[in-house]
RNA sequence: GGCCCAGUGGCUCAGUUGGUUAGAGCGCCGCCCUGUCACGGCGGAGGUCACGGGUUCGAGUCCCGUCUGGGUCGCCA
């Protein structure tokens, strides 16, 4: 027997008179009378209208649920009402057979298909296999595929090649909590699930592969955030040999853009080179290493000139401003706007006017008043300008004047190109910081990365002062990636090591494989690794990270449509050894 | 782990200074309807107002605690 001759998006009006077989969904039954009825069958592609004409026909779906799926034979034709809102509007199909392939037992769902974004999350995710029949939900899963398989050409005709490592690997010493694997024939021992397939794609590059790259899954026992899945995510993990940073700009500045206009909500996406901000300068200025440059306002240290005012929360504290004009918010707006800044940044916001007269209103104005003609000058004021004001210690400040930037920015006529996709590269980021917990030297992003300068660097700057060929990906303010040159040379990685305490056993003991590798002749290499889950949610305009993963589990780590995490049976404990010990 | 917000029929929500029998839309069930397409009309079923305690003559509403969920900080080399 045939399945089907169409689906359910594909009869138009030049296909009426055949007899056709659709399978599908019974989505809606409309009936009009005892012998008039309307279904609605859909599939992965589409709707199709069926009319139900006799009372033996009706009588068939009698008793049948909604969502239960069907195989119907019968007659294309044109309808006499068209609807434009559905590709196949033009026609209908009259059935003459009816055939229930997989019954829905229940007459009442958990929710409605059309409006499942609407329900309870956990509901979604409970019952996700009835979400992903909403289009608009099943959509984003498509554009994901589109998006990824777009990326692999890309990639593939740029001659990187995808290779798989493993997925049961070893504990990484340094970054995230790892997801543990015990050993059945190792008693006591465990494997570990990737944080990233950072060592072994560099040891493919001290193995002679020249460009490696890999849809790679990354597995970190962390914490969720609406833009970051627990448990599980994907990368768009590469690593090229003998390149620099700008040969990994080039060739995301190749790949990306193109993708992001193709699949993207917005048609325009930066074009190469991306522009490049010292991570220093993007603190300075946006007051965060991932600026949105949609926006095109700035910040200013006005510390000078404000620290002068009787303001107390002025007193001994770095004092940041964004000036805009265009912002016509209503007394009311400013102080949301300032009660938003303070609960993202645990940071008060202030705020003054200049009237068009030129004098100082509202907010903290009054205390302005021995400042006046020195702010002004300072911040180049003029009739109609708004101020937004934050101060705290150099930390509090930089990033409260971010977000300060940022909302100002949205809500101001003229300083926010929203319908594109802005890239920036961050660069130049310290190599090593001041730990806020031990106060002591640590490395700043990670230990990989080779400095500016090599060794002549680590013997003769300071510290602090080192800079490393670490960049970050942003796009949109939002941070895509984190990518670096690394530092393939053996001697150079013991001495970058020694700076933070450690020696040569300790970069054996954490990093064996790949220092061993290292020893034997490495190509200078560099790479990246952009989150593949954000760049769909960014393509796609969702603001959680769950719109776009087919099965994401909730913020608790759990799947709750599989029960996962579960226990497990005494018998495969004992196999791996492991025995558990109940809290009380 | 800290902070913020939320929890009311199957789903989404409303519910006034604390006041009598807790409402609506969608869905479900029944009847009606010959061109619907978010079909329409009439009728019906369906509630431990998350849980526990407290204040009060009286609590969905106020207070305390717990649980669950979301956001955020910590965390994410």
């Amino acid at each position: 027997m045939q399945s089907r001759t169409h689906h359910c998006n594909e009869l138009r009006l030049s296909d009426a008179g055949k007899e056709v077989i659709l399978c599908g969904w019974l989505e809606n039954e409309r009936k009009v009378s005892k012998n008039l009825s309307f279904v609605l069958l859909r599939d992965f592609y589409g709707v199709t209208q069926f009319v139900f004409e006799t009372e033996d026909m009706i009588e068939k779906l009698e008793g049948v649920n909604k969502e239960s799926t069907l195989r119907i034979t019968g007659i294309v034709r044109e309808r006499e009402n068209k609807n434009p809102n559905i590709d196949t509007g033009e026609i209908e199909v009259v059935p003459t057979e009816v055939e229930i392939l997989g019954k829905c037992i229940y007459n009442a769902l958990p929710f409605e298909i059309r409006q499942s974004k609407e329900a309870d999350e956990n509901f979604r995710l409970k019952y996700r296999y009835l979400d992903l029949r909403n289009p608009l939900v099943k959509d984003k899963i498509v554009l994901r595929s589109r998006i990824v398989s777009e990326i692999r050409q890309r990639m593939n005709a740029l001659s990187f090649l995808e290779i798989t490592t493993p997925i049961l690997t070893c504990s990484s010493p340094e970054g995230a909590r790892d997801y543990l694997v015990p050993s059945r024939n190792h008693p006591g021992k465990f494997y570990a699930l990737p944080q990233a397939p950072q060592q072994f794609k560099q040891i493919l590059m001290a193995s002679g592969f020249d460009r490696y790259f890999q849809i790679a899954p990354c597995f970190r026992d962390e914490d969720a955030r609406a833009d970051r899945s627990p448990g599980e995510f994907y990368q768009l993990d590469m690593e090229m040999a003998f390149a620099s940073q700008e040969d990994v700009f080039a060739v995301i500045e190749e790949v990306l853009p193109p993708v992001f206009e193709k699949f993207g909500i917005y048609e325009k996406a930066s074009k190469a080179p991306f522009t490049r901000i010292p991570y220093l300068e993007a603190l300075e200025k946006y007051g965060t290493d991932k600026p949105d440059l949609r926006i095109d306002l700035t910040v200013q240290d006005v510390t000078e000139v404000l620290s002068k005012t009787e303001f107390g929360p002025f007193a001994d504290s770095v004092i940041k401003a964004v000036v805009t004009n265009g912002y016509k918010a209503t007394r009311k707006e400013i102080d949301k706007m300032c009660a938003d800044v303070e609960v993202e940044t645990a940071n008060k916001a202030f705020w003054f006017r200049m009237d068009e007269n030129g004098d100082f209103v509202g907010g903290i104005s009054k205390f302005l008043d021995v400042v006046k003609e020195e702010i002004i000058e300072r911040l180049g004021l003029k009739p109609g300008d708004f101020v937004g004001v934050c101060a705290g210690d150099k930390n509090a400040a930089t990033k409260t004047s971010g977000v300060i930037r940022r909302m100002l920015g949205m809500a101001s006529e003229g300083h926010f190109d929203k319908e594109q996709y802005s890239f920036c590269w961050i660069v130049d980021f310290p190599m090593y910081e001041i730990g806020e917990e031990s106060g002591e030297l640590e490395f700043c992003h990670n230990p990989f990365s080779m400095p500016q300068g090599g060794m002549k660097a680590l013997t003769e700057q300071k510290p602090l002062e080192i800079l490393a060929y670490q960049y970050d990906l942003v796009c949109n303010g939002v941070e895509l990636s984190s990518g670096a040159v690394r530092n393939h040379d053996p001697e150079i990685m013991v001495k970058a090591f020694e700076l933070v305490g450690l020696g040569e056993e300790d970069v054996k003991a954490k990093f064996p494989a790949m220092y061993n590798a290292f020893c034997y002749g490495a190509p200078p290499h560099a790479g990246i690794a952009p989150g593949v889950d954000r760049m769909v949610m960014l393509l796609a305009g969702e603001d959680s990270i769950r719109e776009v993963i087919p099965f994401p589990m909730n913020k608790q780590a759990m799947d709750i449509m599989m029960g996962a995490p579960a226990a497990v049976e005494k018998k495969q404990l004992d196999e791996v050894h492991i025995s558990i010990i109940e809290e009380e």
